[in-house]
DNA sequence: ACTCGATGTAATAAGCTCTCACATTGAGCG
DNA sequence: CGCTCAATGTGAGAGCTTATTACATCGAGT
């Protein structure tokens, strides 16, 4: 509780990043404002730039917050044994993931933050890579461990950024969305030369 | 040349579009505003409420114009007879043309248009999976045709999409992006089980 | 008790989207 | 040849936004 009606907020950047996520989720990163944030937060319109350089730097913080989610997330899988398994469980998460809560992801890869300009948000994006090139160590050597987890990533983001995108509304309904995910990534691990099963 | 000081512009809906995509490419989706637009048609702000309902229209109208020319693109391949062949060949073309002019493919997918809302967009995004369908229908059955096409195309997607959103930046260096493409393309066209090659 | 850094406010400049009444123009018609 | 009308552009303005600056308040330590 905290009395309310104080001077200070006590954790208005937390709140800021709560109303952030929220105002995505309702009105998408486009219709995201600051003044709006501060306003839920019941702060004046300048306060939050006590907390973040500008609106670009709320999104990112927010982006960031997703990014160690979905880290989470991948280090909560039971990795299957397989190549093939691994590969469809990866890309069946990180679509559900994205499909989950559509607005996390669209902070983290379509609200336009400019990532040089944000180089936790790089860091992050090693991260992603550097944790599905674990899951495939065993299966892949070690020279094309890069390229195969890069190729891995970029199937689960295609199907996510196209379903979220609502590119493929009209093609396929959603619930065999995570078909297509397993399907994809299970052929990609089984044509896959050089190692797996 | 038709003489300039005019009060009728004479082509100012093409010089809105024009300047649109110019726009994105300096600044971003984000950056893009409908006074600078104007500004650099040379009409006043009000101008382009003449020819697009909303900014949003504007951008929705350049995205239709960037669906056409990946169009274009798709129709004019001579397409490889094998399955692993046309796979990566569309593939690979589909990620040079997001990567050739990253503000097409941005005001496309990122720029965050709701696609519902222009309907005419919902009819490109169709005609995107159909080109695919059509190409892989030689090498699979019927049955399967909407499912594999939209698997390949997210496989194009994601290499694109990471790269030009700059999230494989300091992971795969930019020579080596077609190669992934290529070889991501090729394995699930092999591992893709019922027929190929 | 006092001070000082952190956090919030008020006021404001500058820019944006979009609307509405009005101005200008060219094309077709009598 | 002259008129009218629909299309196209302008000007002014309401209401929003981002971001800055000077000032106010508060709590933690000394």
């Amino acid at each position: 509780m905290a009395g309310r009606d104080r001077y200070h907020h006590g954790d208005l950047r937390n709140a800021l990043l709560d109303a952030t996520i929220e105002l995505v989720r309702e009105r998408g990163a486009k219709g995201f404002s600051v003044s709006e944030a501060a306003r839920r937060a019941g702060v004046s319109p300048s306060a939050p730039y006590r907390h973040f350089a500008d609106r670009d730097a709320m999104l990112a913080a927010t982006a960031q917050h997703a990014f160690t989610e979905l880290e989470a997330r991948f280090t909560a899988l039971a990795l299957e044994p397989t190549l093939t398994g691994r590969a469809a469980q990866i890309a069946v998460a990180y679509v559900a993931f994205a499909r989950e809560d559509p607005a996390r992801f669209e902070v983290m890869f379509a609200a336009g933050i400019d990532k040089t300009a944000h180089p936790e948000l790089l860091d992050q994006t090693r991260r992603v890579q550097t944790q599905l090139a674990k899951a495939l160590s065993p299966h892949v050597p070690p020279a094309e461990l890069v390229d195969r987890a890069a190729e891995l990533w970029s199937i689960a983001h295609g199907v996510a950024a196209l379903t979220v995108g609502g590119n493929l509304r009209h093609v396929v309904d959603p619930p065999r969305i995570d078909t297509i995910a397993a399907s994809a990534a299970r052929a990609w691990a089984t044509g896959t030369p050089g190692l797996g099963r």
